[in-house]
DNA sequence: GCAGATTTAATGTCAGACAATTAGATTTGC
DNA sequence: GCAAATCTAATTGTCTGACATTAAATCTGC
């Protein structure tokens, strides 16, 4: 493992991707300790601030954790999948937000993706997870809830969906999908009757997955594809007319 | 914004997270300049080399970029498809390797959202997606391609049939379903009779993407599931016998 | 033996310095 | 006057050396 001192890249930056790839190729597996900072000092032959530039990126990425004391140092993480949802959630949040993704571009992806799980949701779904859809949409019936609190129940519901399939690799990859849609559902305001018909369709969907029917359920999220972009459409034409 | 000096939390991972929602929430916006090093280090009262590390922290998750010079700084990123396309595999790959997801698991993922992409992508592919497949299903037909090469051009292909339903946001989010699948499908030995009917399949998705054939592409990429569902166990359990 | 004090090895933080880079201002040559 | 060369200032990149903090291991007294 070395480092090329007379390149332009920053020295931390050619560290941090030594080790990384070190890490990816099982060179260096989970819960294995790095040597110290001032022995990785040494081997790179640059100062300790350096190194510590270099793990600390690898730390951002949750590919190590570090621990003082006598018995300290970085350690290579086990990449959990909270973790990694986490970081997706982030990504994707200021993917869409930073590329001004138009509305109907996320929610397209969103309901393709999840209309993927409606197979598997519907075979596997557990009790608890109908019970948390039910859950949220009493939660979304309650008077006086605020337009925010709503699409954070609608994030909820459509994760316990995704989670029904029971597959934790399509949970993690739909996080982001689902997640990342709800700054945009927060710019729009849901009147009385919007709510009715949103609610309406989750009923109908929790019935599917209740019934173990695959194909209604996608059908049930496709009305709420076409329902929410309705939705958006009206909402920004309106707000376009106001100026 | 501010930290707390007597928390037990690194320094740096606190001006790290101060400033990461800074970003997310769009009190910095995309190009805007952080204030310089030394500011920040009086701003949060630490030191330089603290304010460094939180400076790389962000830097590893592409949130900014770094210039030298007289009117460098630290500028916040826009976020592109393809940084977060190369992080999002990063991260996917060594989730799966980490926690020993089964093949099994991995490969229902894939092949879940794949079938998502099948309506969209048989109703938009251009002439210049079914040409890339087609040449991946070409270039897989040839006489002494390795099983990683085979490998690598099966993803290029399936992700030219993801990138074919013109979705920028499904594109990023399936690339790392796809790409991390490929060093569990490196584990695999090829028949010259398992590639023939890999390729076959391959052939048959491309026909019905070019007949806009959305039901045909889905069957399509279900029989390539069951296949190389079937393949997989048939190597794992040979090689369980032989120990 | 065991509780508490001590040692030790590691990370976390700091201060100050110098090197390298780059844009812009200034000077110089003609 | 203008273009090229030079200087200047600002900023990041790196180094050195030190001290603070933490936590496990070891020693000590009883």
């Amino acid at each position: 493992m070395k480092i090329d001192h007379d390149s332009p890249a920053d020295l931390s930056a050619q560290i941090a991707s030594a080790i990384r790839e070190a890490i990816i190729e099982g060179r260096l597996i989970v819960d294995e300790r790095l040597p110290s900072e001032a022995e990785l000092a040494e081997h790179f032959e640059v100062s300790r601030p350096t190194v510590r530039e270099a793990l600390k990126r690898l730390a951002a990425q949750s590919l190590i954790r570090t621990q003082r004391g006598a018995t300290g140092g970085a350690f290579v993480n086990r990449l959990s999948y909270e973790a990694a949802q986490t970081q997706q959630i982030t990504t994707s949040t200021l993917l869409l937000s930073m590329n001004a993704v138009s509305f109907e571009t996320a929610c397209e992806a969103r309901f393709s993706l999840e209309r993927a799980c409606a197979p598997l949701s519907a075979q596997r779904r557990t009790a608890d997870h109908l019970a948390a859809m039910r859950a949220e949409i009493h939660r979304q019936g309650q008077p006086g809830l605020t337009d925010e609190a709503f699409c954070a129940s609608d994030v909820t519901f459509h994760r316990a969906l995704v989670d029904g399939a029971r597959n934790p690799v399509i949970s993690y990859q739909l996080a982001g999908a689902v997640e990342a849609m709800q700054p945009l559902m927060n710019m729009i305001t849901f009147t009385a009757r919007d709510r009715a018909r949103i609610i309406a369709l989750h009923e109908q969907i929790a019935d599917a997955l209740e019934a173990q029917d695959a194909e209604a359920t996608a059908k049930g999220l496709s009305a709420l594809e076409t329902e929410t972009q309705d939705l958006a459409r009206d909402v920004f034409a309106a707000r376009a007319v106001k100026g």
